[in-house]
DNA sequence: TGTGTTATAATCAAATCGATAATAAGAAAA
DNA sequence: TTTTCTTATTATCGATTTGATTATAACACA
């Protein structure tokens, strides 16, 4: 072992030394999407949703899953993730960004899998036709409080529930650490890879501009209002609403008629000076 | 391939058919502590600090490097970043919390290694002494603004700088990417991993608990301000500060004398209630 | 022409923030 | 013992930001 420099020390590097172990990357596509069901006068419903993948082969064979796959040699988690988003969900140029490495020595039953999650944004309502036939998305309703979360996924034709315990990470309330109650849907640990999503998701709405990855280029006030109700599941109240996100947007000459009231400016992200 | 069951796919599952690689966990070890050079009337002279290693094999002989190692087959990132603490630098009973994981192609020159991050949080001043002669404390001191990080490391006998330069994510501006620009003593991509680190830091700081991680059992508001004003590297208001911390923390009766000045009360971290 | 509906602005009291000033009390010096 | 210095801690107060309600605008439809 007593080489004279790094390139010798290179040259003679046995890395079979450590023991080795795949990576896979699970993506979390999140979006807000008019309900389908397009009652009279009931337009707006807007919803909190998932697309989640049926798995085809074994292990978890017919379960509903996260897009995601084995990274390769050649290629960064960011790659990895974006290539995977590409060929099994047909989605291109969305917006990803790393949420948490899971690596629970079980997690998989096959071997040890270590899996980094990403979490992407987009703007649903401008690709329903593309995604695969074994992809589908979920409306979710949830349910929080301070020791469970209740997520109900929905898809108008399956319709199941898990429940995830929030226990209190130490002294310091950074934040919870959660574990699976109960879920006889989802496959591997994505019951916790989703809710890790969401909380995530509803951190960041309110001190970044990551939403407008799901908005598309021109909307209304109220509808991006919509979308913060939805995620953060609470009324907000138009003023205060208007007044944060004021030098966020920009309005354009355009406006949204045909709602049956007055219309609505059509609205544009317009990115920080500062 | 025609499994009738997960139990006998399992049977048959080879597990060689992905690549594999291997992990390792990195740790960050922040703290705030007092200056050595104790001079009269200039006690309080607080410094951000960070624990670094230096190597002492190939790669990077005698560069400075995060404590870290390779993860084993039978333990979780979580698992592997608290036994590195406890072997490589002695540190017991710390908080951790994963920060993120790097996975450039060519950031282990030996071979493919992902690496996830941890950031840990201590009171440095209890235990100085512990800490094993191939590490040592460097303190940092930070200059940013819009485009490129300096970060200057200073143990009192090396001094260096690394540069880091900042580019906007996207178009939502989520985040900075960092790329490194100048770096002559830290191992593999650690600049980055500290430079991520400390806008963690200081973005937790905010909105968590985080801080009382850093300070000890019972402690001066003056103490605690100033380890906030260090990190965040600007003078707070003392009634501001005061009013923000208030419901974090509980006075006692204990009181800390001795400094030429009225004696200050000390104050302990108080679990919120809600 | 009137009614319903949502968009958007105006208004205003209450709460919070930013900043400065005032008071407290031990240590050190005179 | 008295004065001075220093930081701790509280008080104060105008400016700003919220929370919430109300008023006005404008299109669709009857």
């Amino acid at each position: 072992m007593p080489y004279k420099s790094e390139e010798e020390f290179l040259k003679h590097y046995d890395s079979s030394k450590f023991e080795k172990l795949s990576m896979t990357t699970d993506i979390i596509i999140f979006s807000v999407s008019n309900s389908l069901t397009t009652n009279y006068r009931k337009l707006n419903e807007k919803h909190f949703s998932v697309l989640l993948v049926k798995r085809q082969d074994y292990p978890f064979k017919d379960k509903w899953c996260l897009p995601g796959g084995f990274v390769k040699m050649d290629e960064t988690l960011d790659e990895a993730a974006t290539r995977i988003l590409a060929t099994e969900t047909n989605l291109h140029n969305i917006y990803i960004e790393q949420l948490y490495t899971f690596s629970d020595i079980n997690r998989d039953p096959r071997m040890r899998i270590v899996s980094t999650a990403y979490m992407s944004l987009i703007d649903k309502n401008m690709l329903n036709e593309k995604i695969p036939k074994n992809a589908s998305w979920f409306n979710m309703k949830i349910l929080e409080d301070d020791k469970t979360i209740n997520i109900t996924f929905d898809n108008e034709i399956e319709n199941f529930t898990v429940v995830i315990k929030k226990t209190l990470k130490e002294l310091t309330t950074d934040r919870y650490k959660y574990s699976v109650v109960k879920n006889d849907n989802l496959a591997f640990d994505h019951a916790l890879v989703i809710a890790s999503g969401i909380s995530r998701l509803k951190n960041k709405l309110e001190y970044t501009d990551i939403v407008f990855n799901m908005m598309p280029e021109y909307f209304t006030l109220g509808e991006l209002q919509q979308v913060y109700e939805i995620i953060l599941d609470k009324k907000l109240l138009d003023p205060a609403f208007r007044r944060i996100i004021a030098d966020k947007v920009e309005k354009t000459d355009k406006v949204k008629t045909g709602g049956g009231h007055r219309p609505s400016a059509l609205f544009r992200y317009k990115l920080n000076k500062k």
